[in-house]
This record gives C-alpha cells, structure tokens and sequence, in this order.
DNA sequence: ATAAGTTTAGACCGAACGTTACAAACTAAC
DNA sequence: GTTAGTTTGTAACGTTCGGTCTAAACTTAT
C-alpha cells in the first residue's frame, strides 16, 4: 500500500520499517531490499489484476464483463480514502525512469488489461453482442486510456459525478 | 525541464547545480532554494499554458482551435526525446502529496485548460459549428481526460499511432 | 538439558540529501 | 585607488538515505 500510494522513492526505509513494524534486522532479513519487496509488490499486484480479470473474463456475457469493469473501477476509485489510484497506472507516468525489471512488470500487467478489453470485444462481435463495426484492437486502446484516465484524475481533481462521465462514454464505444 | 521530467523529489540539488552550471553559493543567491525554483518552474509552466491557450482561441474558428490543440499535443509528445510528458499531468497524479501552495498552481493550470474546452464548445455552438446536443461542461472533460491520457501514455507506453487513435475519437465529439 | 538454527534489536556504515556560513573574488561608483 | 556592494566557490552543517554487522534473544530438535 505504500509503495502504491507514494511510489518507490518517495516510500523510504523509515516509512516501511514503521508500517511493518520490524526493525531493520528483521526487515532484510525477510525482505533481502527495498527494491525487491518492491518487485514483490509489483508481481503481486499483477497477479491481482490477473485473477480480476479471469472472473470478468468468466461472466456470461462479454460486454457485461467490460461494464463491471468500469463499475468496479469507479467504485474502487470513489472508496479509496487513500487515492492510491491504480498502481500499474502510477507506475506507467514514470515508467522510463525505473531499470528493465520492473518496466517489464509494469508493462506487462497493463498489456493484460489491454488485451482483456481487445479479447472481450472480439468474443462480443462474434456473439453479436458489439458491432462488427467496432475494431478490437482500436477500442481495447480507447477503453484502456479510458481506465488510465480515470486512475489518474480519480486521485485527486475529478470527483464522482466527473468520472462517471468519462466511464459512461467509454462504455458506449461497446453498445 | 529536470522538474518537468522527473519531478520534484527525484531532483537533486546535485542535478540542479550541474545543468544550472552553479555552485551552491550561487544557485541559493539566484534561486532561494530547490522548491522556490520548482515553484518557478510551475508558475512559468502555467504562465506558457495561458499564452498557448489564448493564441488557439484567437484562431478564427473554435472547432480549429481545438483541433489544432490535438495537433499540438500529439507533435510535442512525439517529438520530446525526454519523453517528459505535462508538467501539470505529470503533477496531477501525486497532487495530493504536495502542499497547498503547489497544489493550487497545478490545479489552476489543469483547469484553465478544461475551461479553454469548455468556452470553445460553448463558441462553436452559438456559432452553430457545433451542434447544441454537445453539453460543454461534459465534453469538456471528456476532452481533458482524453488530453491526460495522451500525456501520460505518450512517455513510453503508447506510439504515436495509438496516440492519434485517442486523439481521433476526442475531436469526434465536437464534429 | 543442551546444542543448532533462526530471528531479533540496534549500533554503525558511507553516501547523499538540502541548506548555511564565510571568505575570497569580482564589479561599480566616486 | 579606494570603498561599498554583490556574486562566487568551497567547506561544513545536521539529517536522512539504504544497507550491513553482530551479539543477544528466541525456537526447535534431540
């Protein structure tokens, strides 16, 4: 929660010392780094995201899946006494700045939504669901962005009202 | 441009004296300190927003201007080998985790550009270039968010390709 | 009960942080 | 040429950074 909410600079020993309540000690020892209870935080996520988008991926229908999606998104935004945001969407702002490991991390659990959103509307053309006039790849980007923007102004400078406006668009790309 | 494209925190007084080519001594003399400059920074960012945004809305027609703003955007997220996106969008994800003062000059210039939206389309509609089914407020947002998108996966997610599909869909409101 | 292995606390490390102090080096005015 | 005022380079400040080391405190197995 706190690499998520302050990122990994801005987080320092004193902050993860204090909330795990260890000493330093007993910190490098369970942890080996700051950097690789980082990675963990990371994978950790992604696997998270992974399993949210499998039980989407499960709903009976594919457009559904998107909505809930954006249902959760607001949802979770709006619940969110922290404004953490997204993690994967902190992390993409300054994705360059961070070494080939975790850039990898980052980019692929946000490909992994991108291609939920592609495979959701692939599978929605051909149950008749969405249009054929809707290119998957095209809109998977849409809605991504979307999600993206959400994330990032939900921290802090849209409220509620202001965010549903943009899910609602997004979701009439798929209606 | 260190703050813009790193940030405050991950700019060193170090990195500052060497692209300033100042000492210490110096630099406390012109600047006053590392957050006075970064105040500076913002205070000029958001002085060369105003300037931008007033010279697109002289432009004759306001569907242009925004269009033209698009252009823009996508030509300078293309052409920044620093990948260093907005300075304010940069600034709006971690907004809260500054002060007051800082806050107010991101918020103020975030604003400023979703109110060039606004009064543009409030323009096209009296001018009839825009049909009166467009809500200002709403697209208005629509169109920022879509801006903030843009700026956070221009540095290092998307291409330029992608970027023109986000940018595409944006000005299909106002059409 | 004792030995072996693990976990703990906390002193300590060198480096980097932003900032201050101050004297030397300049510049300008008369 | 002397003086007053500014600008400079540099040493030093206290703090915080992430990380290491070690010895004491615990667990566990026999």
């Amino acid at each position: 929660n706190l690499f998520w909410r302050k990122g990994y600079s801005d987080t320092s020993m004193a902050d993860l010392l204090d909330v795990t309540a260890l000493t330093k000690g007993s910190f490098y020892n369970a942890f080996g780094s700051k950097r690789d209870l980082f990675i963990q935080a990371l994978t950790r996520y992604e696997q998270d995201t992974r399993v949210m988008l499998q039980e989407l991926s499960a709903l009976d229908s594919p457009s559904t899946a998107i909505q809930t999606f954006f249902e959760g998104l607001i949802a979770s935004t709006t619940s969110d006494t922290d404004k953490k945001g997204c993690f994967t969407v902190n992390m993409l702002l300054c994705i360059t700045s961070y070494d080939e490991e975790i850039q990898s991390i980052v980019r692929r659990t946000a490909q992994s939504v991108e291609t939920f959103f592609k495979q959701m509307i692939e599978l929605g053309r051909v149950r008749g669901e969405i249009s054929e006039d809707v290119s998957p790849e095209k809109n998977a980007k849409l809605l991504f962005s979307t999600m993206v923007s959400i994330r990032v102004l939900g921290r802090g400078t849209y409220d509620t009202k202001s965010l549903e406006i943009l899910a609602e668009r997004a979701l009439r790309l798929i209606k």
